[in-house]
DNA sequence: CCACATCACTGAACCGGGTAAGTTGTGGAG
DNA sequence: CTCCACAACTTACCCGGTTCAGTGATGTGG
């Protein structure tokens, strides 16, 4: 069953290819009448316009990119990035760009996927998530002059557009709102220490701890898996002066910090408070339901979606900041017990 | 900074392009020298093939499609798909072949994104999930003859690859180790009652109970969400005569089980034995961590690609089962306690 | 009534690889 | 010395759209 194609269409209306691809594309040069008679036909075969052959000429591919390079077992459990690719199918779709994905061990396989992707015109752009303190792809991604949106930061990107959220004044709320609730003594377990948005939060919240005149803002440094979230919360617990509150980078490890409390015969939130950045349905989920620093993941994609659409068309963009990271509160914070 | 072509490669080594696309693909007409040669120029100028010129001549376009169906929220949080695209993208990329991604809302959908890449020529085949029974989507993959490989079943696929796990022998073995403890009364939470895979577990599930004599195999169908295992498990123990044993269709709704039996005031496993299904780690997470029917979600992807890769290189293939699926013992199963 | 613009289209080149068919040049057999 | 086989190429066309330079027909203003 031989796909149909311009040539086919061109033979049944009696036109040439050319008249077909005005038609088909909108551009001047043919009478309404043809036009009419062209879309019906091509609607009656099933005509889809093959996409290698446009690319070919046209020069675009009609498709970006996105690499995830995180371990699988991390990849699987971590709502945040199946939230963020719903996010940008839903503008994808409505401009018919597909996404192509490739899960990459380190940052120089990414570099790698890149190079490839852009030698072969697969895509026409990258989103680039997961960026470190001067991140080796930037400056690839500027020598190959491929398109390409940053998530995370803010930070120096150079040229390239970039969509960040406002971290530093979600952990200000998180800890103003803790202290609020009477806590003195609050600790952080951070994500990868060597990504720029952990970087950001950390100062932020040691600066914010400063500021309030708490003494104890003690960051453990963790990677967004629930075994190191265990570990850190663990290390925290057992010391002579724990913390009343423990504020986490991401979900998994808030559940898996509630989990160690629980087996250690501490309750939450009376023994101690728990908040978790990147509000899920995972955070609802457990008992006691966990506060959290929301914001719209998909909406965050969809948003760098159209930032990428728009450089690949050659627009001007640049640094945009996406929309603002809320608290929840649920049951997982409370004054601490008057005996701590 | 133009892209480089064979052209060019052809015009620094000083011969044709046919020459260079024959020393290019390890194809016989040109000498070691020259081929030697002209790799090296490849590799100095960094070239990478045009995948729009290649597929359009040699009509393949190497990479393959996947759609998921499910809302955001649930796609988010279940460990299952990331893990089978980690699979899928160790065999896809050791050949080179891309990933191509779409998260749509209905399977009509699905139907229409299949259609139009087939079309496009942008994708070589796809790989089906959550195969229903009667599935819309097989009917139009056969009209298509777009090579797929099914994940999910057993179930009648006609000429369509599948590749399915031995659901049926997993639950019996789940039920077999609960009785063992010493459970009579032992219920299910169901995934979404139309997937095949669903029934096929519905009905083991019921065939192994009656067999064993337990009169009160309930099933409760849920969706795979958090919110709907919560509400399936409270309508289970809110009843007089409550389950001593929970099995749930998937580790969200197992979690989110374990939440309302603490918020309850029940013990785990002293008054309620839970066992999930997917081991992820979810299941290791929580406290006490959760007994799991597990299996290598990701071996499972990797053999789902390539199934594929073998059916679009023509090769003949069938109905496969993956690697067995296997009970891991964890904190929330024990027997139940006498009074109960 | 003619010059000129406009419309609706055709024909052909082009994108960048793949590949069948044709062309050299070389060496060995007869 | 000639003929032939074969390696090592070159040439030319194919894939299926896009696009630009024509071309003939029609309309229009002076």
């Amino acid at each position: 069953m031989k796909r149909p194609t311009i040539a086919d269409i061109a033979r049944r209306a009696g036109v040439s290819k050319g008249a077909v691809s005005y038609a088909l594309n909108g551009q001047p040069g043919v009478s309404e009448a043809t036009r009419k008679r062209i879309l019906s036909i091509a609607q009656e075969i099933g005509f889809n316009a093959n996409s290698a052959a446009r690319a070919l000429s046209g020069a675009r591919a009609r498709a970006v990119g996105l690499t995830l390079c995180r371990p699988a077992r991390i990849l699987g459990i971590e709502p945040w990035f199946m939230g963020l690719i719903s996010g940008f199918e839903a503008e994808l779709g409505a401009r018919s760009y597909a996404l192509t994905l490739q899960v990459v061990a380190t940052p120089e396989q990414e570099v790698e996927v890149y190079r490839r992707w852009w030698g072969e015109r697969r895509i026409d752009g990258v989103i680039v998530t997961d960026i470190r303190e001067g991140d080796i792809r930037i400056p690839v991604l500027q020598q190959l002059q491929l398109p390409a949106v940053v998530i995370g930061g803010p930070g120096d990107t150079g040229p390239i557009a970039q969509i960040w959220s406002d971290d530093a004044g979600a952990i200000t709320e998180a800890v103003r709102y803790l202290v609020a609730l009477g806590h003195h003594r609050i600790a952080r377990v951070s994500g990868n220490a060597d990504l720029l948005h952990t970087r950001n939060r950390t100062t932020a919240f040691e600066s914010v701890c400063a500021s309030l005149g708490l003494d104890h803002a003690l960051t453990i440094p963790a990677d967004y898996t629930g075994e190191e979230g265990s570990r850190a919360t663990r290390r925290l617990l057992i010391g002579g002066d724990r913390p009343t509150a423990i504020i986490y980078d991401n979900d998994v490890m808030a559940v898996a910090g509630l989990a160690v409390a629980q087996e250690m015969g501490l309750s939450v939130p009376g023994d101690l408070s728990i908040v978790a950045w990147d509000d899920s349905p995972l955070c609802s989920l457990v008992h006691p339901p966990l506060t959290a620093l929301s914001r719209d993941i998909s909406a965050y994609g969809a948003q760098a979606a159209r930032e990428l659409l728009a450089a690949i068309d050659g627009q001007k963009v640049g640094n945009v900041e996406a929309g603002r990271v809320h608290l929840t509160p649920r049951g997982s914070t409370a004054p601490p017990r008057q005996d701590l």
